[in-house]
DNA sequence: GTGGTCTAGACCACT
DNA sequence: GTGGTCTAGACCACC
């Protein structure tokens, strides 16, 4: 994904917090910290190379993000999503998703359009290979996209939380239901090509409506 | 609520970020750091008087929040709402607290609706003796109450998040809709008694699309 | 070439100058920057996004190895390799290379050599494959992995500027002796993993005789 | 070879940051600076009445050269050369000063010799005057100027560096091996007159080896 | 004793 | 020279 002719030093350098903040937020989603475990700044620190500060200010946004629970003078410990968390976050995509497929419907380029279909194609040829991580990742930039086409950043940022959250539940009980999603998408996708908001939004609220029902199934513990 | 002999002192000793983060805020919102204002650490730290790292540690919340934009290695700037940016706001709002009326309804105990109806006393008399900080201040109280009744803490985080930031707004543009506010919220609270969750969410989204429309009458600015 | 699980952040995350450093090595070596250009601090801090200062650290050592000149308060200068110039950095390998085969020879492990005959391997499948590129950075790898078995951090740092300069060099006469030297190549790593240091000296010396040789062919300007 | 008459002002102002190499070196060398000591920019700063920005153009070159060592985030500290360092750099002078005599013994003009010999008289007058820090200049500075009569800056630029670095470790040591050195000078010297590349390297090594035996023996602490 | 919290100080980069 | 960033170390509450 990287291009030849990287972006200036500059623009790429991020501060320590941050990658710490993104490989936090990756050990949990990924499991490497399972939910309830205590995450001891020393350990952290150990674990990423760098001093206390900068886990310090990683553990207050990702304590924001709703990744982990700090409990003053007591320390941070990962999150344990429960079904009813899951209840929760599903009602209130059914609320966004839509709202993002209506504006991305009303503001899309061709371009736009024809990126979102680049990524359906990929996830064929993804699906057909069986790599069913690509599959997934796939998946997630489908939705960042729409997001990010939505032109709503207050939007895209808070489902975008919620969104991780939902992959991370995913993960946790090692089910992914992407067999039969890819239907769905190429609906959403159309519904957004045609310009035609109203249509986006309710495409949109059936497939958050089937992946909350998916979701529901197969959660139900921690 | 609070009940006249505080709570134990372990659990109101909050740490110094958490004073900071809360004083930065309120600082922003009443205008004490105007927008685009650079925030240096060491100004606030002596602002607080406190040392620069748990300043450091509100501040990475506060960008996670929207008060303030942080440039690596440039410093944080407190943020310019403008008035796309109420756009974006009420566009999700408009989502989401429909959404918290209908949860809440469905969920309001007798306990629920009586604390709500005492709110709405205490604004009439407030407004009668013309304290409007006092009415806008019981205003957020009431949108906070409904959305703690909905017993969904991610929709009631993220509603509180932009309510905050729409009372920032406000502030800035030094409007408040207050005056002809409490009829539209004496029809919400007798909808969440009711229990009917449709009506519930009927009443808020008409309360929100006012609010809405008020809001970007008096907006239009950096 | 990535592990899975990426160094400890701390250790990877490079101050600025340092990767300007890397850049503008890169960017010399690649041509980008032709001997004889002007490299003004400014343009430079414009070209990799960064200010002034990281600019000029880099600057320094970049000049303390030999890709730059700078002269007192006139700037900085892309160095010019002439024929003479090839010709004494080869008077010297001549001498360093074998030392540093012998050295390796008396001290590889058989993981050392292991890991040196599967750059090999992959080096014959990039040749067959005719991926020019790959050929050159597993030749520069093969090198670099010698240097750094001797064990003596002096003669591998002192090698490596040496065998950069060599590179230059073969860039800018868009030269490369790739098609040959591989046969060279497997002998001098047999040597090395037979354990017999006069051996690989005298086969590190031929296989330097023959790229001095070739180097000279080709070079002769700027 | 310096006239009376100093250059240009122009060309003897050398930039703060040259200076401050130098001194720094210096200091470094004379132990003034002794190995392991913490080198805060702040207080080279003011050791030297200058900004800390010329300091740190300093410390990198410095870095490059192999005086200190710089951690990232931590700062820089003066290398600590062990015994194994000097065994590293006798391996690599071993190679090298053979190549250098050889080349200066091809290329010598009569008056490289005459200059050659001017030396070893001063050294004998030194010697009989019993000013041991003045022959150890002398030592030097023959060796120095057989390297720029070797014709081949990359050598004599590697070898002056290694040269620095074995002067301070016999600095460190507080021993000097100077008593018996200057019969091996002299047949160096008259090898280079002959013009004879063999015999001058012949003598260059016999000469590099008992220096490094004394090395060896004074040698063995960090 | 472990570990969260905060301060002091220094490196690093921008202006 | 100012200010962001990170590290080292001290304080102090909890187990």
């Amino acid at each position: 994904m990287d291009t030849d002719q990287p972006a200036k030093i500059g623009a790429q350098h991020l501060p320590l917090r941050d990658q710490v903040l993104a490989a936090l937020r990756k050990g949990i989603i990924s499991g490497d910290y399972p939910p309830g475990e205590r995450l001891t700044e020393d350990r952290l620190a150990e674990d990423f190379g760098v001093s206390r500060n900068p886990v310090r200010e990683a553990l207050r946004v990702a304590e924001a993000e709703g990744f982990v629970v700090i409990l003053p003078r007591r320390g941070a410990v990962v999150a344990s999503p429960s079904s009813a968390t899951i209840h929760d976050i599903f009602a209130v995509r059914e609320r966004l998703e839509p709202l993002a497929a209506r504006l991305a419907a009303e503001r899309a380029t061709p371009g736009d359009v024809t990126s979102l279909r680049a990524v359906l194609e990929q996830a064929r040829l993804a699906t057909e290979a069986q790599d069913l991580r690509r599959v997934g990742e796939l998946n997630s930039a489908l939705h960042l996209q729409i997001l990010g086409i939505s032109g709503n950043p207050w939007l895209a940022s808070i489902a975008k939380a919620l969104y991780l959250h939902v992959q991370w539940v995913f993960q946790m009980t090692a089910k992914v239901r992407a067999p039969h999603s890819w239907d769905e998408h190429i609906k959403l996708v159309d519904a957004i090509g045609s310009g035609d908001g109203e249509l986006a939004e309710t495409v949109a609220l059936e497939h958050v409506g089937a992946a909350s029902a998916a979701a529901h199934e197969t959660a139900g513990r921690a």
